[in-house]
DNA sequence: TCCATTTAGTTTATGCGTAAAATAGTTAAG
DNA sequence: CTTAACTATTTTACGCATAAACTAAATGGA
């Protein structure tokens, strides 16, 4: 089919088949290759050196720069997790008393929650160990490679979150909403 | 501080202190956003337009391409997920008539999947609109963006597979193995 | 043959995640 | 003041994920 067009190169042979998006396939699924890479050893060398979880320490980390404690609220649009979620979340934490959960006084709906003297401790040391976990996983890449790599992210960002926000390129095939 | 290096640019600051690793941290951040924004809108839409979930889906996508089926033990493999969990996840999939299992005659204790032709047809469906999905999605990069986006991620992919299956960097503040 | 080992898959206990319903406190309109 | 609407959080029901314990079948000696 294609055959007679095969020598043209890669610029001008997209969107020669609208419906062709491979390159783009082949692109998510190693994006997604890379950031489950880092993510699954993080996770495993939280596991094994400080016997917890990212999302503990990551609701740890949005924490740490709230000296006088966040309403689960915030935290839960920062951390950009359902309110359930974090109400199991901060309890085993709670638990482990590297967190505590105080009433506001104004508004007897409302929990501020903090890091404890303990869990601002803890987190020091886990966050400095995991810094240089991400520097040494991504240390094979030189600073002009990162700086690269970052800035093409940034429009790969941008390119999604339009593409989300759009309200829907009507298509050629579907009828303009079927119901 | 650094006010009288201030002007050095970011390619000769790099390494100056060698356990300050923000640029690498800032990048795995930006990386895991993009991750994120893409996955979650994937995950949105194959709820509301197709009611099903992305795990489905990929277990779904591996078995396409198998129309003998695959042994339980390769699809955890290739899903990179454990046995444990696919017992459940196959179990759903069987529940909705997508997928069928069937008991080895040659090993009784394996067990074979496959999917339904209903289960091939639907996945046909979803796997055209989840393509067109990505294209949209990654379609604000041109060819040539999204061509060194792929490569640079290919280095990425290169530097976190070694620096994870390295034996540790002995780091000059550990003493070898404190326990 | 018999038994130890390995292999394939399931079960169990736990954690993290969601959406939707429920609870309880606050605010505002009348 | 009373009630309706809103807001903050928890609860519930579910799905997906793991590690570890378990079951059952196959394999390979002795």
């Amino acid at each position: 089919m294609n055959k007679t067009v095969d020598y043209i190169d890669a610029e001008f042979k997209v969107r020669e088949n609208p419906e062709d998006h491979r390159t783009e396939l082949r692109l998510w699924l190693r994006l997604l290759t890379c950031s489950n890479m880092i993510e699954a050893e993080i996770r495993k060398r939280l596991r094994e050196e400080f016997d917890t979880t990212l999302p503990r320490f990551d609701l740890m980390a949005q924490l740490e720069r709230a000296p006088d404690g966040m309403l689960l609220g915030e935290l839960s649009r920062r951390m950009m997790v359902s309110n359930g979620n974090l109400t199991g979340l901060v309890e085993r934490l709670v638990q482990e008393g590297l967190v505590e959960r105080q009433v506001s006084e104004t508004d007897r709906r409302a929990a501020f929650v903090r890091l404890t003297p303990r869990g601002r401790a803890d987190f020091t040391v886990m966050a400095k160990q995991h810094s240089e976990w991400i520097g040494e996983l991504l240390g094979g890449l030189n600073a002009r490679e990162q700086e690269e790599l970052w800035m093409r992210l940034g429009r790969l960002k941008g390119s999604v979150g339009a593409a989300r926000d759009r309200p829907e390129p009507p298509g050629k095939d579907q009828p303009p909403a079927a119901d």
